[in-house]
RNA sequence: GGGGGCUUAGCUCAGUUGGUUCAGAGCAUCUGCCUUACAAGCAGAGGGUCAUUGGUUCGAAUCCAUUAGCCCCCA
């Protein structure tokens, strides 16, 4: 235990000269490595991997603390006990963040080429990519490092290939040429997955082209002019009235030299605009399926950055979609053709990663099929085998399975796992059976049909899912350990990734190796500001954790964490808030300092501890096997926000304001053996309470434990024994005997507050009652600043005395030339008027013969038993009420 | 539009199957204390028509329905 300069045990706990110093005693001898060993029962956990560029956040503390709280417990319960940590590649992410690094040295991505950005980008995540981890060790979690695993080393890639081939082979991956979600920031396409649509305030802008062969005019209306340039065609609803008329008719579409015929189709909404809906095949998933259904010519009018192409008039060529929308609204209104803009609200998809709004865009790219796979992965969760916490995660999860679409599994990028496909780009001797893609995890000698050694391996890489969902069993390079570990236990991760990867590692896990990744997912909470918004680098609203560890420690960063994350609740958090867990260490600190300085004096003899017992030890021990079972309880069913506050409780409620209160009686003033045996149990009980924080606080538990006695070296709380629950020694009647003690203390303690009687004045209580033993009596005094307690059953009340009724017994207290007696009479008529209050309401209830009839036996009688408690309580309080005069 | 969640003390939230003083905790507030572990502490106190309305029941914060407000996900 740290020691100030007079070699005294600093009054306040300091995180700072502990939590590093056990971090790297755990780390040297390896307690958090794990082997296969068949003798025990595996434990396992995978670290949902961060980017390996990444920072530590808010989320990733409460995230990882819960893991470790988990794994922790049950090594110490006698599990093998395996997590295994990691970060991913973050292919967008990366890639994004390399090129920006390289474009501001003047350096072109395009220019230096795949195999040398690769270079850079390898360069980068050696630089960056291991602060993640290292802020993690700052937090105490009890990773097995030598097991620290990425998802693009050599055993990990190959197998991602892998898992590519076998479901080309199976018929599961296709090639399509399909509108997908285009990102123009990172010039990729993404997944469904990857867009989020927000609401914006747009316009609506209304245009009419003129009808071929008339002086009529037909106008549409449109939040997006400058797509314009790509209409082919003018839908109206064969329904509509206004529009018959027009129905295989054309119009010559502006600035360019094309007919485009008005056609009738269903899908047009007659409410919308004005009925008649401009229709751009490339660029609107609507638009392309009517292009399809009525054979409209599809013109792709943007670059890949979303910028306008070719396709379109030289005096747009070149334009920002958005400087191109203001363009062809100016010229529009020139020509007289603009008639009316609207304000209008619409929701537009936003790339995940680019930050920009999406383009549906043309192009060929890598499918999943995604049915088939689903239905076992759906069964999995439906049936139970894989538990969600808290369990209405289960319903947006069948959601999404039952109305799952394709994957677009390709991405534009050079940072990730390449795609496995080569295709012959051979020479003369080609045949029709060369365009098919040759896949294969190496790279093949020649083509297989031509024979040609000329091929090409596709240009793209893997979404980075398509690598991660293998996560759960690829960590484990052997079929030995896959066979040992997997499947994992427990999985910790936030909610928002249950479909980018919750449901894809069950997918996988279900098809590849036939067997769940895991038998319960643990949803965290999110952790928001104080104004409940989300923690963002732009809004700069979130603390860096490492900076809230320096100043309240790790310990302290995840008590409050825990404490203020109820299960399926988001947490609004601000550093400050860690006071909470700071004080609580700081409790915890100074009840050892507390029976360290005793031990100091009197000798620790573990032979002594069950010797010399009276209620208080009997409660204890009570309180803590009480403690323990809903303890387990809550550990059991996920509810580690409650376990946390059970052990606060116990700990400062139990353990340091009433036990070590009453042991002071014994180690102050008795006996030799009696000191000893006093201080040597409330040491076990402490030590037991130190192994129940440890998961929760695992740094000053483990400074607390080594201090308590010499460990061996080498030895540790972590791998010490978990207390296991005792039974036996819930004691009802020693928690009734407690109880009626602590709440005579409280009496009293309310009456010399009330009456403003100075804590130093010593008093002198009268109790009336047959049945108060020596043991209690000391226990008042102590605790309620008594001198004098006198008990007799046949009391007749002092003159001038504060009093109270508890439990049938009496309590006196003379205050002679102190008492005020308007205070005491309105005290004792607050207390009356509760009992009445509380009586009226149970004598209602006892009367009404509907209640006798239907309510369990064991109920009436505790009604019963209560009524008649109260009744002579009140009695008592009205009859000390009257004679105050 | 579909799904999910939330509404309890000034604030943040517990409250497991309806029935022990069930109306709670922490923070904040008020009062008194440097009582030889802890002022990051101790002791005491005040504070809520459990969002609305209705229903089920002997009995509802708890179950059902309704209304209002807030949040999230999906289309």
């Amino acid at each position: 235990m740290s020691e100030n300069p007079n070699n005294e045990i600093s009054k306040a706990y300091s995180p700072s000269l502990v939590e590093d110093k056990w971090y790297e005693y755990w780390l040297k001898n390896n307690l958090f490595h794990s082997e296969v060993n068949n003798e025990k029962n595996p434990y396992t956990i995978v670290i949902p991997p961060p980017n390996v560029t990444g920072i530590l956040t808010m989320g990733h503390i409460l995230n990882n603390t819960i893991q470790d709280i988990f794994i922790r417990t049950k090594r110490m319960q006698g599990f093998n006990a395996c997590w295994v940590p990691g970060t991913d590649h973050a292919s967008i992410a990366t890639e994004t963040k390399v090129a920006n690094y390289l474009k501001e040295s003047g350096i072109n991505k395009d220019e230096i080429g795949r195999d040398k950005f690769l270079e850079y980008c390898w360069e980068w995540t050696k630089k960056y990519g291991g602060i993640i981890i290292q802020q993690l060790k700052k937090l105490g979690v009890s990773c097995d490092w030598e097991r620290e695993r990425f998802t693009m080393d050599d055993h990990y890639y190959k197998q991602v290939l892998e898992a590519f081939v076998k479901l080309y082979n199976e018929e599961k991956i296709y090639r399509g040429y399909r509108m997908v979600n285009w990102c123009p920031a990172s010039k990729s396409a993404i997944s469904d997955e990857e867009v989020n649509y927000r609401t914006v305030n747009g316009k609506l802008w209304f245009f009419k082209y003129r009808i071929d062969d008339s002086d009529e005019y037909i106008t549409v209306a449109t939040t997006r002019p400058e797509t314009m340039l790509g209409d082919t065609g003018i839908a109206v609803n064969p329904n509509d009235e206004r529009y018959k008329k027009y129905i295989g008719k054309t119009v010559l579409l502006p600035f360019t030299d094309r007919e485009i015929p008005i056609f009738a189709d269903e899908y047009v909404d007659m409410q919308f605009g004005t009925g008649a809906v401009k229709v751009t095949p490339a660029h609107d998933i609507n638009d392309y399926e009517m292009g399809k259904r009525h054979k409209l010519e599809v013109i792709n009018i943007f670059n890949d950055n979303a910028s306008l192409n070719h396709n379109v008039p030289d005096e747009f060529r070149g334009l920002d979609r958005y400087e191109a929308r203001e363009r062809i609204v100016e010229r529009l209104e020139e020509y007289g053709l603009l008639l009316k803009v609207e304000d209008y609200q619409t929701k537009i998809g936003y790339s995940e990663r680019g930050g920009v709004p999406i383009e549906p865009y043309l192009s060929e790219q890598w499918f999943m099929k995604m049915e088939e796979l689903a239905k076992p992965a759906l069964e999995a969760v439906k049936e139970g085998k894989i538990k969600f916490h808290p369990d209405h995660w289960v319903k947006t999860y069948e959601h999404w399975m039952g109305g799952i679409r394709d994957w677009c599994i390709s991405r534009q990028l050079w940072w990730g796992h390449r795609i496995p496909v080569w295709y012959c780009v051979g020479d003369d001797h080609c045949n029709l059976e060369c365009k098919n893609p040759i896949v294969s995890v190496e790279r093949p000698d020649k083509c297989p049909h031509c024979g040609s050694k000329n091929l090409k391996q596709d240009e793209d890489v893997l979404d980075t899912w398509a690598s991660s969902w293998l996560w759960a069993y690829e960590v484990f390079r052997t079929e030995d350990e896959q066979r040992y570990y997997y499947p994992t236990d427990t999985l910790v991760t936030a909610p928002d990734i249950i479909f980018f990867w919750v449901a894809r590692m069950i997918i996988a896990g279900l098809h590849f190796k036939n067997a769940i990744p895991f038998k319960n997912v643990y949803f965290t909470s999110i952790i928001r500001d104080l104004q409940g918004r989300k923690m963002s680098k732009s809004l700069g609203n979130s603390p860096d954790p490492l900076d809230v560890i320096s100043e309240y420690g790790a310990d302290a960063l995840r008590f409050t964490v825990i404490y203020l994350a109820p299960l399926g609740q988001d947490v609004l958090f601000s550093s400050e808030k860690c006071e909470l867990g700071r004080n609580f260490a700081n409790k915890l600190w100074n009840a050892g300092r507390f029976l360290l300085m005793n031990a100091v004096n009197i000798k620790v003899k573990k032979d002594l501890i069950d010797k010399h017992l009276d209620f208080s030890d009997d409660w204890i021990y009570s309180r803590l096997n009480q403690t323990l079972q809903s303890l387990n309880n809550a550990m059991e069913s996920f509810e580690i926000n409650n376990a946390i506050k059970i052990i606060y409780s116990f700990a400062w409620n139990d353990f340091c304001d009433w036990y070590i209160e009453l042991a002071k009686n014994r180690l102050y003033a008795d006996g030799e053996e009696i000191k000893s045996s006093v201080l040597t149990r409330a040491l076990a009980v402490f030590e037991n309470l130190l192994k129940i924080i440890h998961p929760f606080m695992p740094f000053i538990t483990e400074e607390l434990w080594q201090s308590i006695e010499k460990r061996q070296d080498g030895e540790s709380i972590s791998t010490s024994q978990y207390p296991k629950l005792n039974n036996s020694l819930i004691n009802l009647s020693a928690e009734r005997e407690m109880k009626f003690v602590q709440d005579i203390i409280t009496a009293i303690r309310n009456i010399r507050g009330e009456m403003n009687i100075a804590p130093s004045k010593f008093i002198t209580v009268y109790l009336k009652s047959q049945n108060v033993t020596l043991y209690q009596i000391e226990y008042i005094k102590k605790l309620s600043r008594v001198s004098e307690v006198i008990v007799d059953a046949n009391l007749s009340k002092p003159k001038a005395s504060a009093s109270a009724v508890i439990n049938n017994c009496e309590i006196y207290i003379p205050l002679e030339g102190l008492i005020d007696l308007e205070v005491e009479k309105s005290r004792l008529q607050k207390e009356i008027s509760r009992l009445e209050n509380s009586l009226i309401g149970i004598e209602k209830k006892l009367s009404n013969e509907k209640f006798i009839l239907n309510a369990a036996k064991d109920v009436i009688e505790r009604e019963q038993a209560k009524q008649l408690d109260w009744k002579n309580n009140l009695s008592k309080l009205n009859d000390i009420l009257i004679n105050l005069g």
